[in-house]
DNA sequence: TTTTATATGTGAATAATATCACATATATGA
DNA sequence: TCATATATGTGATATTATTCACATATAAAA
């Protein structure tokens, strides 16, 4: 076992996000045409960074021509491989797993919940548009699904429980919202979001600008 | 007018939010002293970082003798300011923003949501524990309660127009859950949360190590 | 008390990232 | 069609982040 595994997002990838959100912006204000300079402003990094990250992905523009922002989209998607539907699990149905599967954005991007598990019987119902499983059934719907990544939102005392069942049943990545340094074995891909420490450093630094 | 913040929690920052939860993880186990070389195993960095990073925010361990978890910890809630409460609103009480004000953890981090805003009415009331209001008591409030940090949890097409009256009214840093590019003024922290973009990630690295 | 083994703290070395600078290709306009 | 201004793409350079290496202090053992 790994002593929990130090993945995060590389910056060029996240970058890369960026630029999607700024050319979509672009894209509603009629523009269909783009340069590094424009595009870099409006993510707040330099053109040449923007080249670079354009060059590192193999997206090429035209020389004075700048880019086009819909073979730029369509390049970014390529890079996500976009041609097939991704299908992903959620395991605790509480706030913010409820949350979750409500989000509508998932599917456009064709990230695809197929099914959420809960522990507590209560939960397990088809209110909110997907089904709500016991846990048993994990095993099936993966299998069923050929799920390859899970969200983990269960409350941390159980994370670590939850991930382990997970990854015997072949679950490889995850996206956990519980605020625990979880173990894992090589290749397995942990991304945490917490919450907690997202606002705090909002605060801290909030707090250091207006000193 | 700047250009969207290119704001991005500095590495160093979110290290020390990872070793507060390894020294918690380990507080736990009942460990009241710790090595770097330990708690960089738990963190998935080295040593060496785990020092320099301490060395960073002037936290101090004794030579040979390691560090006292409480004085870690005691000295990372130092850097956060931890002797008085924050104040805090959110904008948005839909899915996420539900979720989000009956999360306990924020109050044990001494983060209070104060009051929630919403526009429609339906949404306006106590049901949650906190006062959903109106926008028009958004003045009130904010200075009532000096709050000066914000999260914004409303749909992308209202979160511009939400910021700028937020900044308005004196807040300076926000957490952001609307998948846009926030256009700022200097001095305002944005830390934007994007949860498709994380997910997206997820799946790129786990297929990237599965190939 | 003295010795010694060992963990810290930090300059120096190295690695990773980002910026600069410019050669190159080509859209655009004459 | 041709000339030219201009944006790309990328080596060279600068900056930033991490790791190395070791001098130093000191807990623990004798
Ligand atoms: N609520 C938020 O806004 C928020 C924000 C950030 C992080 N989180 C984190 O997300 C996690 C969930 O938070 P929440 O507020 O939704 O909590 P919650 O208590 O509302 O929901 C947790 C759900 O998990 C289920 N559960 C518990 N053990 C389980 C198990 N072993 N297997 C399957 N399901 C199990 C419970 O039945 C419950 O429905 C926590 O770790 C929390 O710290 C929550
Ligand atoms: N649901 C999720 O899990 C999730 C995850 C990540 C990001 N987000 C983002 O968070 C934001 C909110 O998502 P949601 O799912 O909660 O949406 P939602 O539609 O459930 O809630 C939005 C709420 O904002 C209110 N609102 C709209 N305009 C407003 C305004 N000008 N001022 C104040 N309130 C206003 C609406 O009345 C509604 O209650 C969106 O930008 C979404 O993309 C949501």
């Amino acid at each position: 076992m790994k002593q929990n595994t130090k993945y995060n997002i590389k910056s060029n990838l996240k970058r890369l996000f960026t630029y999607r959100l700024c050319l979509i912006g672009f894209k509603r204000k009629g523009f269909d045409r783009i340069f590094s300079h424009n595009l870099g402003e409006e993510a707040g990094v330099t053109a040449e960074q923007v080249r670079k990250d354009f060059s590192f992905f193999k997206i090429r523009g035209n020389k004075k021509g700048g880019y086009q922002i819909n073979d730029l989209l369509r390049a970014i998607d390529e890079v996500f491989k976009y041609q097939h539907n991704q299908h992903v699990v959620i395991v605790g149905m509480g706030n913010i797993g409820r949350a979750l599967v409500q989000y509508k954005r998932f599917l456009l991007r064709k990230m695809i919940i197929v099914a959420s598990f809960d522990i507590d019987p209560s939960k397990q119902s088809r209110r909110w548009g997907i089904p709500v499983l016991p846990l048993e059934m994990l095993d099936d719907i993966i299998k069923k699904f050929h799920v390859k990544v899970a969200i983990i939102a269960v409350p941390e005392i159980s994370a670590q429980d939850v991930l382990d069942r997970l990854i015997d049943l072949g679950i490889k990545g995850f996206l956990n919202f519980a605020p625990v340094m979880l173990k894992t074995p090589e290749n397995i891909i942990v991304n945490n979001i917490n919450l907690c420490d997202e606002l705090e450093s909002v605060i801290y630094y909030t707090e250091k600008v207006i000193e």
